[in-house]
DNA sequence: CTACAGCCTATACCTTAGGCACAGGTCAAG
DNA sequence: CTTGACCTGTGCCTAAGGTATAGGCTGTAG
């Protein structure tokens, strides 16, 4: 049985990171008797770098949790992980294409202002510099 | 003088969003003594379409909120406008590397997924599919 | 006159994936 | 015996609101 320094250590995750998996369910630890500490069976550390790789894949910890719920029940988590990865895919295009939009405000904003002097408060006016931006689609910005 | 409602549909948002500006400070209501509803003045409007079109360029709450109390105090915000647009544009060139890392790694299982059969979980294997994945470079997903 | 609908207000809790801080427990070295 | 290092546990914090709940106001239909 290893404690949750020791589970940590053997899978690149941090204690605080073990025991926040734990209390999402995704790990099922016993606790000691006398001090109440977390004890995790050897096994759980294959779990836990099963955690970490769907994770490096972009799975939220809740997805991840319903794919082991799937593999508890016996059944094959397949169709679902591959159903949540097309997702992702989408949601990723999707965020690339608010993101590099604001890249574009954002560079062109550097380049009108070079130009543009500073000014100071007065009044009716807070920064020019942000008030003479164009704001053309936002975009949602997550 | 407005109350929140009436603000928000003149600058485009939603009236929880305008209580939430008024929390971190963006904004400084009067307090109607009967009712205790919130109440701004007039040129509050031109400020929190300031704020917006600042969030629209990528500036973050906190630090519009800091962009103010230059203003507040005579001086000049532009230059820490343009020192925070500069770091954005460096942290945003980051987050892009890193989800498009991912959107490559994402397509890629995707495409090796294609040719493999869904499998059952037999104990020493939770999803062959995602276990098969190679994890490179994961990149911190922010 | 009152019941109800609809709109307004306020506060409080929830979200991600942990980071950080704090208080207490255990162990070996000095 | 005490000190320091290391471990454990819990609880609060994040960004920017969304959502839920509870209560207050007015207008209208019965």
């Amino acid at each position: 049985m290893l404690t949750v320094t020791e589970l940590a250590r053997q899978t690149d995750t941090t204690p605080h990171a073990v025991r926040y998996y734990t209390r999402k369910g995704l790990l099922q630890p016993v606790r000691h008797p006398e001090n109440n500490y977390r004890l995790y069976k050897p096994s759980e550390v294959r779990w836990l770098k099963f955690v970490r790789q769907a994770k490096a894949l972009g799975y939220t910890l809740a997805e991840i949790r319903a794919i082991m719920l799937d593999a508890d029940k016996g059944q094959s988590p397949c169709p679902r992980v591959r159903e949540i990865l097309l997702k992702h895919i989408e949601e990723n295009r999707r965020q690339l294409e608010i993101l590099m939009s604001l890249q574009k405000r954002m560079e062109f904003a550097l380049k009108q202002w070079a130009d543009m002097p500073d000014g100071v408060p007065d009044g009716h006016s807070v920064c020019h510099l942000i008030e003479s931006s164009t704001d053309d689609k936002k975009g949602e910005l997550q």
